[in-house]
DNA sequence: ACAAACAATGACCGTTGGTCATTATTTATA
DNA sequence: TATAAATAATGACCAACGGTCATTGTTTGT
C-alpha cells in the first residue's frame, strides 16, 4: 500500500512548505508583525490549511527555532571534530556558538525567543519537545567535552559536568543576548564594541576553566 | 499660582494609579494575555484615558520595568555598603541580584524581558529611555566595585572595569534566566536543582576574579 | 454668568488569530 | 466506470484586542 506513504511524504512535504513560508515572513516582519494571512499567502494556502498543519502561531514558530537548533547541532558536532582535548573542544563550542549568532542571525533570534520561553512541561506540544530534546542534543555535545577535558586534565576539576555545561551555556547565552539586543546602548553610552565584550568575555572563560 | 502645581501632582498620582493596576494585571495574566480593557477597569478608567497617560501598551509596561530597576537599584545601593573590599562588594552585587529575582519575580520577569527587547535608540520614547538610564546606574555600581576590587588587590587584574561589569551582568542574567525558565526541564532531564546551578556558577565567578 | 481650556469618556474602527460549514479532491467499493 | 466514503482545502466569519476621536463633563479665568 503506496498510498499511505505518499500522503504522508506529501503531509511532510507540505509542513515544510509552510515552515518555509513563515520562515520568510517572520524573519522579516519579527514574530509579532508577521500574521497567519500573510504566511498563507507565500505558502499559496489558505490560512485555514496552516491550522490543519500546525495548532498555532506559536506552535508554527517552534517548527523554526527546531531548525535553528538542528542547524546548531549539526554546526557544533562538525566542528568539534578539530578538538584535540576537551578544553579545545569547549572552547571549540564557544566560537562555534558565537559564529552561529553571525551567521544565522535569524534563527539565533529565535534561540534567544525560546530561552525567554516559560516552559510548560505538562502542556508541552509535539513541537515544542522536539525543540527541547534539540536544545538538550546540544548540551550534551558541550558535556561531553567537558567531560574529555576533566578526564585529560587540560581543564581543571569542575565537579558536575552538567551543571558546568549548563552554566557555560547560559552565560554564554547571556553575554550573546546582550551583545545582540544592547550593544548599539553599550556603544553610545560606555564606548565599548561587540569585539570588547567577547573578548572580555573569553578571557573569564579561560580563567574559570583553567 | 498653586493649581498648576497640583495639576502636576494629581497627573503624577494618577499616572501611578494606572502604573499600580497594570501591574495587578500583568503580574496576573502576564504581558500578552493582559488587555488594556482590564487595566482601565482596574484603574477605575476609561479605555481612553489610560492613552492620554500612556503612547501604548508597551510603554505603560516599560514603567513597569522601570519600577523594577528602581527597586533594584535601591537594594544594591542598601547591599554594597556591608561590603569591606572590592571582591565582596562584587559578590553582594550577584548575590543581591538573585535574591532580587527571588523576592521580586515580576519584577525580575519584566527586567528579563528588557534584556530581550531590541532597543532602538532613535525612536526611544521617555519611558523607555528613563528605564535605559536605571539599568545603566546598576551596571555603575558593579563597575564601581569591580575598580575599587583592582585597586584594593582583592580581585586580579581584569582589564577595563566597564567590560567587566558588562559581561559580569550578562553572565549573571543568563544564568539566572535559564533558572528562571528552565529549572523544571532541567531538572527533569538532568536531575539538576536551582541550588546546583547557582553554585556552580559562584564557583566559576570566584575562579575569574581571583 | 460665560467662555475658554482642560480632562475623561466609550462607541467605534481596523486588524488579527483562530474556527468551521461548505466545497473540492482522492480513495475504496461494486 | 459509477458511486459512496474519506480526506483535504477553503475563505467567510467571529470574537477579542489595541488604539482613536468626536462628544461630554469639569475646572479655570474673566
Amino acid at each position: 500500500m503506496g498510498i499511505a506513504e505518499r500522503k504522508a511524504r506529501e503531509r511532510v512535504h507540505r509542513r515544510n512548505v509552510i515552515v518555509d513560508a513563515a520562515e520568510d515572513v517572520i524573519f522579516k516582519y519579527g514574530f509579532s508583525a508577521a500574521t497567519m494571512a500573510q504566511v498563507a499567502k507565500a505558502a499559496e494556502l489558505s490560512k485555514g490549511t496552516l491550522y490543519l498543519y500546525f495548532k498555532s502561531k506559536e506552535e508554527l514558530y517552534r517548527a523554526i527555532i527546531l531548525r535553528g537548533f538542528i542547524i546548531l547541532k549539526k554546526m557544533l558536532r562538525e566542528a568539534i571534530k578539530e578538538g584535540n582535548s576537551g578544553y579545545e573542544k569547549i572552547i571549540i563550542v564557544g566560537k562555534t556558538y558565537i559564529e552561529f549568532s553571525e551567521k544565522y542571525p535569524n534563527y539565533f533570534t529565535t534561540i534567544l525567543d525560546y530561552e525567554n520561553d516559560t516552559f510548560n512541561l505538562a502542556a508541552a506540544e509535539t513541537e515544542s519537545l522536539q525543540a527541547l530534546e534539540e536544545g538538550n542534543a546540544v548540551i550534551e555535545i558541550l558535556i561531553k567535552a567537558i567531560r574529555e577535558g576533566t578526564k585529560d586534565g587540560s581543564i581543571t576539576e569542575q565537579g558536575n559536568p552538567f551543571e558546568t555545561a549548563f552554566v557555560l551555556w547560559s552565560q554564554f547565552t547571556g553575554v550573546l543576548q546582550v551583545v545582540k539586543r544592547k550593544v548599539n546602548i553599550i556603544e553610545h553610552y560606555f564606548s565599548l564594541t561587540k569585539e570588547d565584550l567577547l573578548t572580555t568575555h573569553w578571557r573569564m572563560i579561560e580563567r574559570m576553566l583553567r
